[in-house]
DNA sequence: TTTACTGCAAAGGGTTTGCAACATG
DNA sequence: CATGTTGCAAACCCTTTGCAGTAAA
């Protein structure tokens, strides 16, 4: 992960990752994550219908929930309407966080010091042990304006 | 805000805050006030509906929507189907995050240590410049599994 | 008294699913 | 070939809205 063919490496681990749930890494599968691959920021539903005309909203639908289970996928849920969807952080190798533009929706990756993550990491950790909560992973998401919508 | 009569601070709020807005402050929207500022946890709307069976939920969904733009209320999106609502941090002058548990969608406020607070917020705003993106407020949200589901 | 608000029921809209045809391993 | 997968369309479910009646200021 994280290597020099961020794609290929997309598409085998996605790939291995369906095989070892038995599933097939079908064309409407591989179309999806390619998409995703691609993609500048975290997509829509419907912005990955229109890049390529050939899916159907039902199997996106459908190959985007199997995706997230076998953890290839990670879905976004913000204010806006509509979820958006990028590949997961331990297929691209890279942590991050998220810009949302609470105007138009559009989410932008962003990268937070290491140290501030490492301390952020602990301070949550110690919230989740007092809670008695099962820590998984944590979100970090800046609401605002976009340039095009400011 | 912030003060000895939390509940009482809330309605106060309220009241200003839709008076400015030439709104009323009816019986019902004092209700779903009361409801949050008593509920131990952000609350979905059937929660609401549950805790005071004599509101609709047409109601309770307008006056949600109506008390967030006005910025008494606070809604958070989560991957779970359901919307949970809580009073806004100016309302209750307490800046918090959540623990969000994955398995049954049920949200606890968390509080982080100042000092982490505020370079997360430089880290943030320098992130925002970058992408040349007007920041307003920062979300941290930690998902996992509460005591119930683990 | 004015007019914002409520409650009901129906409409909206993103997401999910049944089913017959299809393609993958 | 056996069975997982697809595509269509209908169903779902949370949320929003039209409208006539009600209550807040």
């Amino acid at each position: 992960m994280a290597g020099v063919h961020p794609i290929r490496e997309a598409h085998d681990a996605a790939r291995h990752r369906l095989a070892d749930a038995t599933q097939r890494y079908t064309r409407g599968r591989q179309a999806v994550v390619e998409l995703l691959a691609t993609a500048d920021a975290p997509a829509t539903i419907n912005e990955l219908l229109e890049r390529d005309g050939t899916l159907s909203q039902s199997s996106v639908y459908r190959n985007l929930a199997l995706l997230e289970s076998v953890g290839v996928v990670h879905r976004i849920v913000t204010t806006d309407e509509h979820a958006r969807f990028e590949l997961a952080e331990d297929v691209t190798g890279q942590h991050h966080h998220h810009l949302v533009c609470t105007s138009c929706g559009i989410v932008l990756d962003v990268l937070l010091p290491v140290a501030l993550e490492e301390q952020l990491h602990r301070a949550l950790a110690d919230a989740a042990r007092a809670h008695r909560f099962r820590g998984d992973h944590h979100r970090v998401d800046l609401s605002g304006r976009c340039v095009g919508c400011s």
